[in-house]
RNA sequence: UACCUCGUGGUGUAAUGGUAACACAGGAGAUUUUGAUUCUCUCAUUCAAGGUUCGAGUCCUUGCGAGGUAGCCA
């Protein structure tokens, strides 16, 4: 209702590529996409945006299409199973199935050994004798030529017994590197002879102690791509120069069952946060906070425990398009999908962050009365609830000023201000402690403003405030989560041999005790809520006990008086 | 001083040779027992210069700017 499609949907360049190409009956039509992480860190927002695309094109080109889940695991030194379980639950949490096609690079092993024999024997592979330093040495420049190298013409049996050597382990990590032999003049530096297998003498998540050879990636995810009969492999921009060598491997390996191809887009850049999984590792391993899915993370198990949703993430990524051009996107667009859906869906309750007491000294002592609040105005089949009202009660520290500011129109003393579904209450009196800290504030309220009466000659009441009853109110754990960085760019603001961590704000946490309106004693592990006139906040899924939730702010509510300010 | 890619309001995108539009953000107002939501209005855009064309954001040329690229990482 909010978010309507409309009517005629304008393509991206993906999606219009992959039109022309199932038009054009290529594939016989077939639409077979991959997501490929390595499973070296939890995924991020920015993964997001490539799950949706794949998984997306997938729904979209149904029933001849699918997209699988592939852990890209050739790299078994930074790789661990505890990331392979957080990413398919983050695939799925966003909504997403991979159904039978879950697969790991590791898979393909035996197969990528052959086709790299095959390659020896076309005569486009050898094995290199150099060490690290000398080939980089001998890679050339950006702007100068590579020179070849002494063991560049090798002959197919010699590189044949070596490659098997390297397999057998019979050499030591780093001794030697099976290449593929291209074009060491190529002005594409993937061109330049790239390893295509190198020693590695670690545990795979997988594999085990099986290989001590360990495919690049640069060769393995070509070949994979083509051995699950991917169409369309979809990258970001960072391998844009890698294409060629893709193009290359698909074109030279004999026995592909199919011929894929690569095309590339934007990854997503975000303001006031980092996106690379080695800044985010820094932040959790340097113990900057609290783990991958800490509710400030960009990571998808983060902005989960934010609060945030999968419509809201989806919404996101549909919304940002696709396209080559670098951009970087204001955070507060991803907050705007956010409120949009929680508006729909999220509970209304009343809460008060930082309170102020509040005493009604014509209210009778010990009666208690019921108000009844609708759960949610964006949909009225929620439902009503009954919360109790009091003698004494607790207001917001931000809903009173005792000397007020231009445009103010809450409690101020000697004005009135309505508690919203109640009745109004005037100011009489600021009881202060001898530091002159308010301690509570002595009102009175006018039985003739309760909801539904409609008091004739009196003037209008500008303000509505919330309210809950301090003898009933339940004390409860907030965290008030803000951006993770107080500068748009970290990283740039950081420079080349700066640290972003400089840029961390502060303030990004706040821990404090809540008053909040019983009912929320029975809050579920995991419910999105909406502090009335505050913001939305989510039920922690780890720290929540039963009777005693502990609530993450997930974003604020927009605030226009605050603009005014 | 190499190669690749990309330049449309502040931000993100659309316009596929034919009226430069949508969303977010900003501003003004209406409604509102959430200063929210909703609604109305508004501000603001084709990197530059040439060329092709009846007509160019779109095609061509040059320039300028931005991003990427020299792992036995992915």
């Amino acid at each position: 209702m909010s978010n309507p499609a409309p009517a005629t949907a304008s393509l991206d360049f993906i999606r219009e590529m992959i039109a022309a190409d199932v038009s054009a009956k290529r594939n016989e039509g077939w639409v077979v996409t991959r997501f490929p992480p390595e499973p070296n860190g939890y995924l991020h927002i920015g993964h997001a945006k490539s799950i949706c695309l794949n998984f997306g094109l997938s729904l979209e080109n149904a029933p001849k299409a699918r997209c699988h889940l592939r852990f890209d695991d050739t790299n078994p030194t930074k790789e661990e199973v505890e990331y392979v379980d957080s990413i398919q639950e983050d695939v799925k949490w966003l909504g997403f199935d991979w159904g039978d096609h879950l697969f790991y690079a590791s898979d393909y092993f035996e197969k990528l050994y052959a086709f790299a024999v095959n390659l020896i024997n076309k005569g486009l592979a050898y094995v290199d004798d150099q060490t690290p330093e000398q080939m980089r040495a001998t890679r050339g420049t950006l702007t100068a030529p590579g020179t070849a190298s002494p063991f560049r013409d090798r002959s197919v049996k010699e590189n044949l017994d070596l490659f098997a050597q390297m397999r057998a382990g019979d050499f030591k990590e780093g001794e030697k590197v099976l290449r593929a032999k291209i074009d060491m003049a190529s002005p594409n530096m993937n061109m330049r002879d790239p390893a295509i297998y190198r020693i590695l003498r670690a545990h795979h998540h997988r594999t085990g102690d099986a290989w001590c050879i360990y495919p690049m990636y640069d060769y393995a995810h070509p070949l994979s791509d083509a051995l699950e009969s991917i169409t369309h492999s979809l990258c970001t921009l960072e391998f844009e120069h890698h294409r060629p060598l893709y193009e290359w491997l698909i074109a030279n390996v004999d026995g592909l069952p199919s011929q894929p191809y690569q095309r590339e887009f934007a990854r997503l850049n975000l303001t006031f946060t980092v996106m690379s999984k080695r800044k985010l590792l820094r932040l959790v391993k340097e113990g900057l906070v609290n783990g991958w899915d800490d509710p400030r993370m960009p990571t998808i198990s983060g902005i989960r425990r934010r609060g945030y949703t999968p419509t809201a993430i989806r919404n996101f990524c549909k919304s940002i398009g696709m396209t080559k051009y670098p951009s970087l996107t204001e955070l507060g667009f991803l907050e705007h999908t956010v409120r949009e859906d929680l508006n729909q869906h999220a509970q209304r309750v009343y809460a008060v962050l930082r309170p102020i007491k509040v005493v009604l000294t014509n209210y009778p002592d010990g009666q208690v009365e019921h108000v009844e609040l609708t759960n949610n105005p964006e949909n009225e089949a929620d439902g009503k609830r009954q919360v109790p009202l009091s003698r004494e009660l607790f207001i917001d520290a931000d809903d009173f000023m005792e000397t007020p500011s231009q445009g103010f129109h809450r409690l101020v003393p000697g004005g009135e201000v309505r508690l919203k579904y109640a009745f109004c209450i005037i100011c009489h009196e600021v009881i202060k402690g001898a530091d002159g800290s308010i301690i509570e504030l002595h009102c009175t309220y006018d039985d003739t403003t309760r909801h539904g009466a409609k008091p004739v000659g009196r003037p209008k009441v500008k303000g509505t405030i919330h309210w809950v009853s301090a003898a009933h109110a339940l004390d409860v754990e907030v965290r008030l989560y803000d951006k993770l960085f107080t500068v748009e760019q970290p990283e740039e603001s950081a420079g080349e041999d700066g640290d972003f961590t400089q840029f961390m704000n502060p303030q990004s946490l706040e821990v404090i005790t809540a008053k909040i309106e019983p009912s929320v004693a029975a809050a579920k592990p995991g419910a999105h809520y909406q502090f009335e006139r505050v913001g939305y906040f989510y039920t922690d899924p780890k720290d929540s006990l039963p009777g005693k939730p502990v609530f993450n702010r997930t974003v604020q509510l927009k605030d226009g008086f605050l603009k005014t300010k």
